[in-house]
RNA sequence: GGGCGUGUAGCUCAGCGGGAGAGCACUGCAUUGACAUUGCAGGGGUCACAGGUUCAAUCCCUGUCACGCCCA
């Protein structure tokens, strides 16, 4: 016998046991003979992450497609993984040595690595644990991790080969320098942040005038909202076409403070609606300023250290063409090893000193921020790898326009294509110790080999200087008659971006570049499931790695599901304080609540605003399914296999099968058209307003009778029914459809298999006669008991049922239906009247009327007042339909099924009317 | 500024060219045999606004307003 309540802490844990010693999602587990497979790879989180309630919707949906598909018999994987997040846990495992006073620069890299090494076994991957909690069923034995051996190996290989075909090249160019991590980042990791700030105007003195603040004749005002990168200045931009600069393009103004003669061009960069109309051009400190200064072939000064501090003193470029008096060089002095802001301060006191500040306005812009370090990043100019993406999009974008690759929700490829269509070079160094290290070695002259290992870069190298005659070939030779590693290359000291990694995911974990079986079988994947976020980060990369590589799309679907947020609409985020974590609701409420919750939520194109309530509301729906198991188990309900479905006689029976294919067939479409939340939604009216609300107790008086090939058919169809909810709730609700599964195995009986190899439901039963049939009597109960609700008749009252104008169906009706209406509406006798009593409340029942004589208890004038309402919204109804069908072009224009069934519409409500009209004499008659 | 999306019951949301729906909340009634984590019944909506297309618009189109997100 089932426990009273449902205990998702204890029963939890030991399902997922159960799991995990059957190997029940090791890949192809349950499948049938020669299956077609079906993979999903998991979004790899972080190894430093921990669930969130993203990834609570994400992997739920994946699991109910994988879980779904296992019991369709495919040879399924679902491969689960995650990435070495170059960044974060550099920056974490640094954030714990600092705890203990040792800074990274402290350690050798290998030593550094080694301890990042230590700490990911004994902390990472935390939220793995998290996910099996959740109930994913993921190929566990098969976790793979960007930085192992295997997937290192697939970085080399990629590497190396885009490399040799040109798509990877070094380059110097601006990159987004995060100068608090001292690394470059991509585009993709800086987040725009409005801040409040000042726009200084600046005065620049024109060569050759003696400078007069007064005078505006004298010099030129320039607005910039970072006075500091001043110091790299190199050109004042003004528009061609604007009319008050003309006269000063191609002259020059000199730098105050430098004493730099810079020239003045004319570019439509500048835009003469903002500031003044002239802005001041450092190329080697904005990105767009970089391009103004090549159109114009302006110098790029760097006056920034890679910590962004001022660095003059030393500095060529800065010094180059300056002739600095020594009171020059002393002012410089003071910048130096300044920080940005603080420099900042100074240059401002500077110039007002000066008379140079024409004033400070207010402003409020955009600042960059590195997602990471949180400091806003500097466009600084450096050496860096890149990939050339654009190369690379073509075929990525060609594979969504052409279908191969298909966005679910569709708008979603807009995103992508807008990106694709726009995409820069993706700079994949990063200054870091975690990671791939690049697979470059630098010869003696600066020449670069890349190779897959040091050997083979030297094999390469060697042959490249013995074959030019030059300095380097005697070097080279000197050096291989008593060779020593490492004298003759040094190898790049950089590590890639970690998505590089994770853009081969779909293909580096089923073993590539080796010829793998996993890999025949399991790739092209089939589903790839994430938030929109990740959509240029990962979804766009893992295209054109997998097309160039594998020549094949990655995956055929992209289901690009919402963001998660509070019940207000806010993102949830740990300064707002709003987060909501997914264990304190599985611990509070069960896994299947949560995953239930989320999937009913989860509608295409929609945020998901979670409110707790709606889970606690979902966990009853859990209860509700385990109390009509035990009561099932009660009365004796369990498998009969000998039992035939089509034998089935009473049509009670006969109804729940056809209800229960509907439902099976809703599930089903639902979920191979990634509509989850009308899955869920199939399923919750089935079990709760059919299963429960009306099966179950139609089957009550059947139960309590004397019928004993009743009971027994009964039975068998009760428990074929809720076999079959279980299988279709699994995948939504799986830990306790599977203790379910277990506990009704029948009295020393065992299931033939775990329900999460259990075959997916398809059942074809249908019967319209007995779905009419019990639909009908459905409905009589439920006007009864409005009725009496309305009427204010107590419960416990038992009335007589008359019916007037019955034919022969419905007469048959009552009689086979007698017991269920009797209990279900309260009812005794029931009979047959050519007229409504007098004193009775009476229901439109087809073609009959159904009359409830209540004697005293009924109020006549109530009674009235409540067939006079129905009686007019009859009314309202017909003229309504009368109208429509009055209108010749509805009739000439409308597909005929839908003229029928407003005829046939009308003709019902008529018919209604008429009964009603007549109830109405009647009890207007009694008064 | 460009793009995407949203506006439906008190709240959170489905639906979507032919009779406005769910969950929660609310109201009334019911408490000893599956279930109060319940049952039965009920109230509650000019489907943001204005035009247009159509025999027919909550649904399609255009515009307006409001809100959200992404990109510059």
């Amino acid at each position: 016998m089932l426990d009273k309540t449902y205990d998702s802490s204890t029963i939890e844990p030991r399902i997922a046991k159960t799991w995990e010693d059957a190997n029940a999602f090791r890949a192809g587990a349950g499948s049938e003979p020669d299956a077609e497979a079906f993979t999903i790879m998991i979004p790899p989180p972080n190894v430093t992450g921990s669930l969130h309630m993203g990834h609570a919707l994400n992997n739920t949906l994946q699991d109910i497609m994988v879980r779904f598909e296992r019991m369709r018999g495919k040879n399924v994987l679902w491969q689960p993984g995650m990435d070495h997040a170059g960044i974060a846990t550099q920056m974490v495992v640094e954030r714990k040595l600092m705890e203990r006073q040792i800074h990274r620069r402290d350690l050798t890299r290998e030593d550094f690595v080694d301890k990042v090494w230590e700490w990911k076994a004994e902390s990472g991957g935390l939220i793995f644990n998290q996910l099996k909690r959740l109930g994913a069923s993921c190929d566990w034995s098969r976790e793979r991790f960007t930085m192992d051996e295997g997937l290192s190996k697939a970085v080399l290989e990629v590497f190396v080969t885009l490399y040799k075909q040109g798509l990877i090249y070094k380059d110097k160019r601006l990159v987004n320098w995060d100068p608090k991590l001292l690394t470059a980042i991509s585009d993709l990791e800086v987040e725009q942040h409005e801040v409040n700030g000042n726009l200084w105007h600046f005065r620049y003195p024109i060569e050759g005038m003696t400078f007069d603040p007064e005078n505006p004749d004298t010099y030129i005002t320039v607005a910039t909202t970072r006075p500091e990168t001043m110091l790299g200045d190199t050109g004042v931009a003004v528009h061609p076409e604007d009319e008050r600069y003309t006269h000063l393009v191609g002259k020059h103004v000199v730098l105050p403070i430098v004493g730099r003669k810079i020239r003045v061009v004319a570019d439509e960069y500048s835009d003469p609606e903002k500031g003044t109309g002239a802005v001041k051009i450092t190329p080697a400190h904005d990105f767009n300023d970089f391009e103004v200064g090549r159109r114009h072939k302006l110098p790029a000064i760097n006056i920034l250290t890679v910590a962004a501090a001022i660095t003059l003193n030393e500095n060529e470029d800065f010094l180059a063409g300056l002739e600095p008096s020594p009171e020059q060089r002393a002012l410089w002095a003071e910048f130096e090893g300044l920080d940005r802001f603080a420099a900042r301060e100074k240059i401002v006191a500077l110039m007002d000193e000066g008379g140079f500040l024409a004033k400070i306005e207010p402003h409020r812009h955009m600042v960059p921020h590195g997602d990471r370090g949180g400091v806003p990043i500097e466009p600084f100019l450096t050496d860096q790898w890149y990939v050339n993406a654009a190369e690379l999009a073509k075929p990525a974008m060609a594979s969504v326009r052409e279908g191969r690759t298909n966005f679910v929700p569709k708008n979603w490829e807009k995103t992508y294509f807008d990106w694709m269509e726009n995409i820069q070079p993706w700079c994949i160094s990063r200054q870091l110790w975690w990671g791939h290290q690049i697979p470059a070695w630098y010869g003696p002259d600066g020449a670069i080999f890349v190779e897959k290992d040091e050997e083979a870069a030297l094999e390469t190298a060697i042959q490249h200087y013995l074959s030019h005659e030059g300095v380097w070939k005697a070097w080279v030779e000197e050096k291989l008659e008593n060779f020593q590693p490492g004298e003759i290359l040094t190898r790049d000291e950089d590590v890639l971006d970690t998505w590089f990694s994770s853009a081969l995911w779909p293909f580096s974990t089923l073993g590539w570049p080796d010829h793998t079986p996993e890999l025949k079988t399991y790739y092209q994947t089939d589903v790839l499931v994430t938030g929109f976020d990740i959509i240029f980060f990962w979804v766009a990369r893992m295209m054109m790695m997998g097309l160039h590589f594998m020549h094949e799309e990655p995956f055929h679907t992209v289901y690009v599901h919402a963001l998660v947020r509070d019940k207000n609409g806010q993102k949830m985020s740990k300064s707002k304080g709003n987060v909501i974590d997914p264990l304190d609701l599985i611990d509070e409420y069960g896994a299947d609540a949560l995953r239930f919750t989320l999937t009913i939520m989860a509608a295409q194109g929609r945020d998901v605003k979670l409110d707790p309530s709606r889970i606690a509301g979902y966990r009853n729906f859990g209860t509700k399914l385990w109390n009509a198991t035990r009561f099932a188990e009660m009365n004796g309900v369990s498998r009969d296999d000998s039992f035939w479905l089509n034998d089935a006689k009473l049509p009670v029976n006969r109804w729940i099968l056809t209800e229960l294919t509907r439902a099976a067939r809703e599930i089903t479409t639902s979920i191979e058209t990634y509509r989850f939340n009308e899955a869920a939604g199939s399923a919750y009216r089935f079990v709760w307003n059919l299963f429960c609300d009306w099966y179950l107790e139609l089957l009550k008086p059947i139960f309590m009778g004397e019928d004993e090939a009743a009971k027994a058919e009964s039975r068998a169809v009760a428990a074929f029914v809720l076999d079959e909810i279980y299988k279709l709730l699994h995948p939504m609700m799986p830990f306790m459809t599977e203790e379910l599964w277990a506990q009704t195995a029948g009295e020393g009986r065992t299931r033939e298999s775990l329900l999460c190899h259990a075959a997916w439901p398809a059942p074809d039963f249908e019967d319209a006669e007995a779905a009419a049939d019990v639909n009908w009597l459905v409905d009589l109960v439920t006007g009864i008991r409005s009725v009496r609700s309305e009427m204010n008749v107590p419960v416990a009252a038992i009335a007589p049922l008359v019916f007037v104008g019955a034919n022969d169906l419905t007469r048959q009706r009552l009689t086979r239906h007698e017991t269920a209406i009797k209990r279900l509406a309260r009812i005794g006798d029931i009979s047959h009247a050519p007229l409504a009593p007098k004193a009775a409340a009476q229901i439109v029942a087809g073609e009959a009327v159904a009359c409830l004589p209540l004697g005293d208890v009924i109020d006549l004038t109530a009674e009235a007042a409540r067939l006079q309402r129905e009686l007019a919204k009859t009314t309202d109804e017909i003229a309504r339909l009368h109208k429509k069908l009055s209108n010749e072009k509805f009739v000439a224009n409308a597909p005929e099924d839908v003229v029928a069934a407003e005829r046939e519409k009308l003709e019902e409500y008529r018919a209604a009317q008429e009964k009603l009209s007549l109830a109405l004499d009647r009890v207007r008659g009694a008064e």
